[in-house]
DNA sequence: AAGTCGTAAATTGTCAACAATTATCTTGAT
DNA sequence: ATCAAGATAATTGTTGACAATTTACGACTT
């Protein structure tokens, strides 16, 4: 029996930008923090060429801001940012939502229905509930987009702008605000979709999200 | 008289970055080709550290894409994919044509018209007309996104979206397909912009993407 | 005590060399 | 002649060292 040598799969970099980019997003690099290039490369045991190039991409996702001659820090997001990626995520999981009804088929929407009431059941357990509620509602999102069947709009929602919100939640340590109206409107989106009915939709998305978005104007004009 | 070293503004792997993002939406650098590190570190003399962080840049912009242990190449977009850009397109400048709608005041208006004006003179004269029909189009929605006061939205736009339009237009060397219907469409999308009317100004920015969309979808299906 | 200047330490930017992988070319067999 | 296998070249990945810049510290002055 031959035993090969696995081959290398991905480079240096680009599985250390994977570990930074979880620890920043769980918050083990707080927000606003230095990232320090030596005590990084000690840490994870490898050079500082890959390690730049990992933070390069990590300033490609808005994970990190970099400035000449001084270095990255991890983005802290104010609540004006904030407003920011929630106009942004209204128009575009409403254009995902509107695609996906367009796309789906019954099986795409039993999953979604399985979802929906697999985070129910995690709910309805106390222990588990603030952790669930947080990722579940990003799990039916990430769902949704990806029945949009636009790929470059799945890459940007899930590998960009979520994670930027995961950031955000760790920052204020704040979940979904209503999580039982949310899973209401969930079910009423899956309704929407099962129909076929893009305008609908989109426009339920949109409002779910906009529901959110509005919790965050009042907390700034209050 | 003293004479100041002038401080370093940037570092070598950002002006690389710049020089080879134009060349690339230029079309120097062609779509589908090979990013070779030697002969380019050559070419802007530097050494291939700061040349790779650059690398790295460009495919957080999405224009080239890098395999592990083979290297990067310039992005070559097909038309399902050009498609996938002005769906997001038509759904954000929608989204930024009807938040410019409640922010801009008279000021901001004279200006757009200024440029429609200065577009138009342009296209007049015959030799410049391809190129100022091209960069004209991209200079009016860039100042409508700037007047949305949202700065993510912006730097995804401008840095990102419509460098890769650029690419794609010198792909296929195809310009806007109806330069006056555009110019028309531009002044009504300026009228709404002073009435302050933000459904109309969103409503006509997206019909006004979805024109060019349409061009695409109808040389998919036939 | 507060502030400033100058020095020392730490960090970032850059480079060149080496290792590992991939691509190319040559050689040989069918 | 075509294809396969092995050797060779080229390219990518990684490292450590050096240069340039920034930050931190401490002595000195007011």
């Amino acid at each position: 029996m031959i035993t090969e040598a696995l081959p290398k799969l991905s480079t240096l970099a680009d599985t250390v930008f994977g570990q930074i980019r979880t620890a920043i997003v769980k918050g083990e690099l707080a927000p606003g923090s230095k990232v320090n290039e030596p005590q990084l490369s000690k840490q994870y045991g490898i050079s500082r060429g890959p390690l730049r190039e990992a933070i390069r991409r990590l300033e490609g996702c808005k994970l990190v801001e970099i400035t000449p001659n001084v270095g990255a820090k991890v983005v802290s997001l104010n609540i004006e940012q904030a407003i920011e990626i929630y106009e942004i995520r209204e128009s575009l999981e409403g254009l995902a939502c509107r695609l996906a009804a367009s796309h789906a088929n019954a099986h795409d929407c039993l999953k979604l229905r399985e979802l929906l009431s697999n985070h129910e059941k995690q709910i309805e357990s106390e222990n588990g509930r603030l952790y669930y509620q947080k990722e579940g509602d990003l799990d039916f999102h990430y769902l949704i987009v990806q029945l949009s069947g636009n790929t470059r709009l799945f890459n940007f929602l899930c590998g960009e702008l979520y994670h930027l919100l995961r950031l955000y939640r760790v920052q204020t340590s704040s979940g979904p605000s209503r999580p039982e109206q949310a899973f209401k409107e969930h079910h009423q989106i899956v309704d929407a979709l099962e129909n076929k009915d893009e305008e609908l939709a989109e426009l339920l998305m949109k409002r779910h999200i906009a529901g959110a978005k509005k919790t965050l104007v009042n907390q700034l004009n209050q």
